[in-house]
DNA sequence: ATAATTACTACGACAGATGAAGTAGTTTTT
DNA sequence: AAAAACTACTTCATCTGTCGTAGTAATTAT
């Protein structure tokens, strides 16, 4: 299981990374989360619903409710063209933190 | 240049690198990390000084002074066996977090 | 009826990073 | 000779993101 200080600073791509293919909720994103990352990184309920608030404010995810007749309200999120732009340039650092790092570890 | 969030959790695997042929100091650590991450990682002072004194407490390193003529005196850092135990560990986790954010990584 | 699951929300605590500023000595530039 | 830059740290207050705990509310399973 992953710490979440070595993943901080990447929670927010996780979650954008899940609505690159369509709208999603907090559940769900959770479990796909989970999922993806084969019980190796789950995200905790507070982290996730506190980077929704984020990313929202910072215009990178908008919210908003579907009609549904069944079971608790779910707000769902969909991801915005600067979210995207956000995300891309994640991806880019995310290669160069890479290298940086690898260049401290040394197998013993 | 890399954001110290995204590193964040590394930066004491860093030092625990950089002590690992020998004693050093903050000021030299500081320039060997700029230099060897080619400029794209800058510790900052306070974040450094910081971590001497988290991983001095943890027994992951120990201080001490050289009796030197001239200068301000310097306070030496020698990595311990937990240290060396501590830097594996973080080698391996690692590996499995570069595998894990990897696949939240898509090249758009 | 009750437990489990789904889907959130609120709140306070904490660790690690940061900015700003200060101390103190040495070397280089003007 | 004075000023600036470099070496080598220290203190302190603040911020951000994560986490623990707990609670609300609805639905589905036993």
């Amino acid at each position: 299981m992953i710490s979440s200080d070595v993943i901080r600073g990447y929670n927010d791509t996780m979650i954008l990374y899940m609505l690159l293919d369509g709208e999603s909720y907090g559940y769900e994103i959770s479990k796909n989360i989970r999922k993806l990352s084969e019980e190796k990184y789950i995200m905790k309920e507070t982290t996730l619903y506190s980077a929704f608030t984020r990313l929202e404010k910072n215009g990178y995810i908008d919210s908003f409710y579907l009609d549904e007749t069944f079971g608790k309200r779910r707000t769902y999120y969909r991801i915005t063209p600067q979210g995207l732009a956000y995300y891309r340039t994640k991806c880019e650092e995310w290669q160069v933190t890479q290298e940086v790092i690898n260049k401290f570890i040394k197998e013993l």
